[in-house]
DNA sequence: GCGGAATTGATAATCATTCTCGTTTCGTGT
DNA sequence: ACACGAAACGAGAATGATTATCAATTCCGC
C-alpha cells in the first residue's frame, strides 16, 4: 500500500537534496514514526517511541528532525497550550476542535470560514499565509 | 474619565470577593499598569513596568497576578509562538491579523465566522465555550 | 486589635527546548 | 573503493519561561 508515509519521505528527501542538507538513517526512522501515529503528539512522544525503536538517538535529533519536518512543509506545530508544543503530519489543512475536560481533540475543515478569512485578510491589506483556528468547549461525553 | 480600567478593577473586586480572595496593592498596580498598556504584552514586560513603579514586587506576583487576571475574566492569554505567552485585556473579544515579517498584530471580528463556529461545534456534539483564531500573513507595508 | 487564612518576595526547582562540542556519518569527486 | 569537508549525531550542559517552596507579611471579619 502506498502510504502517506511514502510521500512525505519523497518530499524529505526532495527537500534534503534541495537544501544541501543530508539524508541520514535518523531522520528516516524519525519520519517513519512519526507519519505512523495518527493524530498529534509532542516532541516527548515521539522522542520515547523512537527511543523503542532505536535507544541511541538523542533528544537534540528528534527535535533537530522535526524542525526540518516543519521547514520540509511535512509538519505542522501547534501551540495549543502553554509550555506545549504539539506536531501533526500535514496531510492536509484542518482546525481543531479540543475538549477542555478530556482534551479530545477533533479536527474540522469548514469551507465557509476558510473563504471569509480571505476576506477577513484582504480587507485589511493582508496577504494569508496560514491560519489556525481552534475551537475550545465540552465534547458530547464530558457535558 | 472612565476607563477600562475601571470596569476591570471592578470586577476583579467582584471576583476576588467571590472567591474568598484579598484585595491587595500588588493586585491593583499590576491591573493598572497591565490596563494601561495598549494592545499586547508578556508576562515579562509587564514585571518591567511594574518594576519601575515598585521595585519590591516580585516577579512571581505578576505571574500570579496575570493568572488570577485570566481567571477573573479581565485578561485572556494567547500563545502565539512558541515559548512566548501574550496576555491582553478582554475588553471585547476578538481575534488577530499577525504578519510574519514585522510582527504588526491587527485585530478582527467577523459575526458570519462566529456563527459558522458554533455550527461546526454543535454538529460535532461540542458545547463552545471560546475559540482562537489566528490569520498569519504579510502585511501592506511588508507584501 | 486578634488571629488565621491568603499573599507576598526571594529563591530554588522544573520542564521543554536549544546549544556546545568532540565524534561519526554522508556523499561528492577522484 | 577512498579520501575529505560538510553535516549530523549524541551526551550533557545551558537557557529561558514559568511554577513551587516557605518564611515573613498583610488583609479582613470578628
Amino acid at each position: 500500500m502506498s502510504t502517506s508515509f511514502d510521500s512525505a519521505k519523497a518530499r524529505l528527501g526532495d527537500y534534503l537534496s534541495q537544501q544541501g542538507l543530508k539524508h541520514t538513517r535518523q531522520r528516516d526512522l524519525i519520519l517513519e514514526i512519526f507519519m505512523g501515529q495518527s493524530g498529534h503528539l509532542t516532541s516527548e512522544q515521539l522522542y520515547r517511541e523512537v527511543e523503542k525503536r532505536s535507544p541511541a538517538i538523542g533528544v537534540a535529533t528528534v527535535y533537530r528532525a522535526l524542525k526540518l519536518f516543519v521547514d520540509a512543509g511535512i509538519a505542522t506545530a501547534n501551540h495549543f497550550y502553554e509550555g506545549v508544543t504539539v506536531y501533526e503530519p500535514r496531510l492536509a489543512h484542518h482546525d481543531h476542535l479540543l475538549c477542555l475536560r478530556c482534551s479530545k481533540v477533533v479536527e474540522f475543515e469548514d469551507s465557509e470560514i476558510e473563504e471569509r478569512q480571505e476576506v477577513v485578510a484582504s480587507e485589511r491589506g493582508f496577504e494569508l499565509v496560514r491560519h489556525r483556528h481552534d475551537l475550545y468547549g465540552y465534547c458530547a461525553d464530558c457535558r
